[in-house]
RNA sequence: GGUCUGGUGGCCGAGUGGCUAGGCUCAGCUCUGCAAAAGCUGCUACAGCGGUUCGAAUCCGCUCCAGACCUCCA
């Protein structure tokens, strides 16, 4: 699925109805994009000196889903998502230094080394998760000129000072003219006694003010040379200077997870206005919110964080058997991307077993027969309908997903001979899977092991269920349960209905 | 201390001024050789206290509790 696909250049009527919760402006607001139908989206990525956890993997499939449900709407989408690999101080030693180069040392690595493999990690986690790619990818090494250029233009404007070889962005100056604070609701003066000592707070004129650009010292190893100092850029100029390369100096979404509205969102607003001028840059914020454990953030320092291999082995304390990663986007998604989703065992194989039934209704699809003298069907484009308000209320995927459970009854129902419907339903009931389950909510089929041996598994099942049957015919139950014990134990279910026997692979 | 979010049935989790969320679990029923699957039914829900209203879980106020942010974090 890519942009190209969608019909050209018609939207859906639905698009229309589309409302999202802005963060800037804490409303639901209709979604009119800037220059339609284009639409520009820029979510900050991961900085990349880690493995990614399954937070993480939260707010990038909210934008996912999001992403893909512009795509189906047919908005011509540029995706960017940036990896972030240098710039960010670390935070436990205060010393300013730089998270990827300290990693470097650590390990005795290159920092790109560090680099390539933690973002090498990310795709790969991506890719596991079903996640598309975004449009563009860039990375803050790779715009150090358009950074330099950027704190140029703020110095100019007069919202940035150079002290010492570092450049820093002057709050004070700027909230004079602007709002600073606007996007997290934080008050100047309230923020002015509750900021503790960072390393080169003497350099700055007021402790709000945050760094643009930081002089490296002798233990740096990433640093590049500029008209203040050789060193390395701020940890917030990375995303204003690369969503406005490539969407512009007024884009349509800007996404992150919640953790990041202050500061780093808040700077990101301050940088852009100070360079370009008082326009609000981002048209609508949208922030997901946070994965929990127990009640508490999963994040990287609170160790409580899973990685995605611990996930689908089940190899973690707190985990008492190992999730398909279809499993977890199924579980996320069963929550709104604005609220707190709680991680724990029981939810986990709640979303197991739903997804395991919601699957087995998709796969019965394909076989459904239709019958044309059929009475009244259930009104199956009401629930097209309701899938799409559904979507269209700030992408309400847990209501879409009730939706969907609908289908799966009437999907069940014909299947079992209960109701019938004529070509024109089963079409309609396809339709919805295959846009809403499959397109939007990225959800697909399994596969169990030995793949690409298809053929021959159905040949062998198939004389399988053939002799339990003659034995099921000649009342020898014994065999029957005896094969189909076996079968359970080698993780095929056999399932008797009234046309004969199916199984599945668990 | 400041800013903000939330407290929904056994569990997870939507939603809303009056109309079934949904999933999972558990119990019963239908179907079935049995089981599984599937379908149906049920499992007395909206933190507490006030207020507004014909009517509030939904709006307002207060209280309690939890979490996030204020410092790197998705």
């Amino acid at each position: 699925m890519d942009s190209t696909t969608t019909a050209a250049g018609t939207l859906s009527p639905f698009a229309k109805d589309l409302h999202l919760g802005n963060s800037l402006s804490r409303e639901k607001e209709r979604f009119e994009p800037y220059n339609p139908p284009y639409v520009g989206m820029y979510v900050c990525g991961p900085t990349v000196y880690s493995n990614v956890h399954l937070g993480n993997v939260r707010t990038f499939l909210t934008f996912d889903v999001v992403y893909r449900y512009l795509i189906h709407l047919g908005y011509k989408v540029r995706y960017v998502r940036n990896i972030t690999d240098v710039g960010h101080l670390t935070g436990d030693t205060d010393d300013g230094e730089d998270k990827i180069g300290k990693k470097a040392r650590l390990e005795n690595l290159e920092p790109m080394e560090v680099v390539q493999r933690y973002t090498n990690d990310f795709h790969d986690v991506m890719r596991v998760f079903r996640i598309l790619p975004p449009s563009i990818e860039p990375t803050a090494t790779g715009h150090i000129v358009e950074q330099i250029a950027m704190i140029e233009k703020i110095i100019e404007n007069g919202f940035a000072y150079e002290a010492n070889g570092s450049v820093y962005f002057d709050v004070r100056k700027f909230a004079e003219s602007h709002h600073y604070g606007e996007l997290s609701g934080r008050k100047i003066d309230e923020l002015q006694n509750q900021t503790r000592a960072l390393d080169g707070q003497d350099e700055k004129r007021d402790p709000l003010d945050f760094a643009l650009w930081k002089k490296a010292d002798a233990s740096h190893l990433m640093h590049w040379p500029s008209p203040w100092s050789e060193g390395f850029p701020g940890w917030h100029l990375e995303c204003s200077v690369m969503s406005t390369k490539y969407l512009g100096r007024t884009f349509d979404i800007h996404g992150g997870g919640m953790d990041l509205k202050f500061p780093h969102h808040e700077c990101e607003i301050a940088q852009n206005m100070g360079a370009h001028g008082p326009e609000q840059p981002v048209r609508y914020w949208l922030h997901g919110n946070m994965l929990t454990v127990n009640g508490r953030k999963m994040s990287k320092s609170e160790g409580n964080g899973f990685t995605p291999e611990e996930l689908i082995t089940g190899n973690h304390k707190l985990l008492e058997k190992g999730y398909s990663p279809m499993t977890v986007r199924f579980f996320m998604l069963q929550g709104h991307y604005a609220g707190t989703l709680d991680f724990s065992n029981p939810a986990l194989q709640a979303a197991e077993k739903g997804l395991e039934r919601l699957m087995g209704a998709w796969g019965l699809l394909a076989d459904l027969k239709p019958c044309e003298s059929g009475e009244a069907a259930p009104d199956l484009a009401a629930l097209r309908a309701r899938a799409y308000a559904a979507m269209n209320d700030d992408f309400n995927t847990p209501v879409l997903i009730a939706v969907l459970y609908d289908a799966v009854k009437v999907v069940n129902s014909v299947a079992a001979g209960r109701m019938v419907l004529n070509a024109e339903g089963i079409d309609t009931l396809r339709a919805l899977f295959s846009d809403f389950a499959a397109d939007i909510l990225g959800l697909e089929q399994e596969v169990a092991g030995g793949a690409g041996d298809g053929d021959r598994t159905d040949g062998l099942m198939e004389v399988i269920c053939t002799l339990r049957s003659e034995a099921k015919a000649n009342k020898d139950w014994a065999t029957a349960d005896l094969i189909r014990d076996r079968l359970t134990e080698l993780g095929v279910q056999i399932k008797d209905g009234k046309d004969g026997t199916s199984w599945t692979f668990d």
